[in-house]
DNA sequence: TATACTAATGACTAATTGGTCAGTTGTCAA
DNA sequence: TTGACAACTGACCAATTAGTCATTAGTATA
């Protein structure tokens, strides 16, 4: 399994280089000092690749942000919380980051850009999360739009730094950030996006049990070691078929399996569903 | 004539919906209903294309934003033309528009990209004379930081609007930018960036009479009708190797060619020298 | 009609691509 | 030493690519 985590790392270079298109196998292989048919034994084709190297990173990522603003944050910490999260994960995973920030969607295939979408959307969601907790006072009209000045501010200070190389102090930067969006929470009255943008867009992300289930087979398939998880991965898989757990065990078999990083996406997932039901 | 445009046209098409890399000559040829052969009579190759593709527009467009923020412009509404020409010019031109904010900088060939980095840097560098003028009272440290935000904001819009079809009003939209901007430049402290970035960036792009003087002979070559501007263009070379006409004429003479599409460019650029030339 | 010219064609080439597979290598246990 | 097995190799394939060029079509002038 190290050969497989070799060609990802270097194919990862290469397509930062390169760009995806730009990149051929050969290139990759004579990268790792494999050959082309050791290549093909850890990947259906490049690109399941790509796939493989965007949905690890992203589902990890996600979940870590998801993490970072969760209940237990206070309301006044939650955005600077997650954007130290975003900068400093894209610091130690600057490979990958810079090549979300180069390469765009284009020529990407079907699947991958429906999941592209999906993290999108999803991400939006975090931080509107974020944004009707810490600013409650602020007309709620004006939520989408400071959703929006996250989104733009976190853009342009990443590619800044990231792909301009211009260092800045961390804490400073996000604490500037906070500044600036409170502001404009505290101030600003034209809004221009209203809900329905949301609406239509989030009907478009199916998060079903069938799915769900679907991944913890998956995952059940690639981890031998750990039997903790393993075991908390298939009484989760039960109680999505059965609900015959209470949920306080529920949130304890999420916890055992947060730790391991192939299951951050899941339990985010699983989260996500298990509030749906209960909201009903 | 009429057949480059054509090519460039439908090229373009091609290149937002599937990207650069992965379109090929032959699918612009199909699409034009043309022959090979007739593409390469009109490029000397696909890079040429691309090439072509984005210089006209970037060219017309950079010189397009500086007029809107010109001198005679009162300094309250500076920031709001700017925005408001950078969303109709995008409007205008949707497929171009797609095709920059989809398509990143990998993958280009070495010359397009200093090209692209040397529009980049004119376009800061308009944004923040925008600020500079219409911030005055606010602290100069401040005034970086504000380009990110206009930049930022900018972008993320843009995004929404031409990516995601979300439909805005425009006069409200950019109304709403230019508030969110204003207060910010009204009541933020903590500043990240510093000037030496841009003076890093900037020694990079080197504007000097030779490269204009190509760039008029190119251009003279190119047009055959009007006489008024062949001739300006004319007068104004031997001025830049000579100094030999008052700065009124010089102004004329400028304002004669800017009217032509293929020499707002060298308008600008020509601008800029003799600034420089004056501040010196 | 004959000539001269440009505009346009599409079969062709050489190189490269993603992907395959018959065969080789190295490492075990018996 | 043998045999079984998985890891690995790289020559090979069909498809596609950017770019060329001998040929043809179309048109204007003489």
């Amino acid at each position: 399994m190290v050969k497989k985590q070799l060609i990802m790392e270097k194919s990862l270079e290469l397509f930062v280089e390169n760009g995806f298109e730009s990149t051929s196998v050969q290139q990759i292989t004579e990268r790792c000092g494999i050959s082309k048919g050791a290549f093909y034994l850890h990947f259906k084709s490049k690109d399941e690749l790509i796939y493989c190297l965007i949905d690890q990173f992203m589902s990890e990522f996600i979940a870590d942000v998801e993490r970072s603003v969760s209940g237990d944050t206070p309301p006044e910490e939650l955005l600077y919380n997650f954007l130290h999260l975003i900068f400093s994960e894209f610091q130690k995973q600057a490979n990958i980051a810079k090549l979300f920030m180069k390469e765009q969607v284009v020529s990407f295939n079907k699947d991958l850009l429906e999941k592209m979408q999906m993290y999108q959307i999803m991400f939006n969601r975090i931080i509107l999360s974020v944004v009707q907790r810490q600013y409650v006072q602020t007309d709620k009209k004006m939520h989408l739009d400071i959703v929006m000045v996250i989104n733009g501010l976190t853009k342009s200070y990443s590619e800044l730094i990231f792909l301009d190389n211009y260092s800045v102090d961390l804490d400073k930067l996000c604490k500037s950030i906070v500044e600036k969006v409170s502001i404009i929470a505290q101030h600003a009255n034209i809004h221009t996006i209203t809900l329905d943008y949301f609406a239509s867009t989030n009907h478009q992300i199916q998060i079903t049990r069938e799915s769900i289930i679907e991944l913890i087979n998956e995952v059940l398939n690639e981890i031998d070691d750990h039997k903790i998880v393993r075991e908390s991965l298939v009484l989760l898989k039960e109680h999505l078929k059965e609900s015959n757990l209470s949920e306080v065990l529920v949130q304890g078999l999420l916890k055992n399996i947060r730790t391991h990083t192939r299951c951050k996406w899941i339990a985010f997932l699983y989260q996500l569903e298990i509030e749906k039901e209960g909201g009903q």
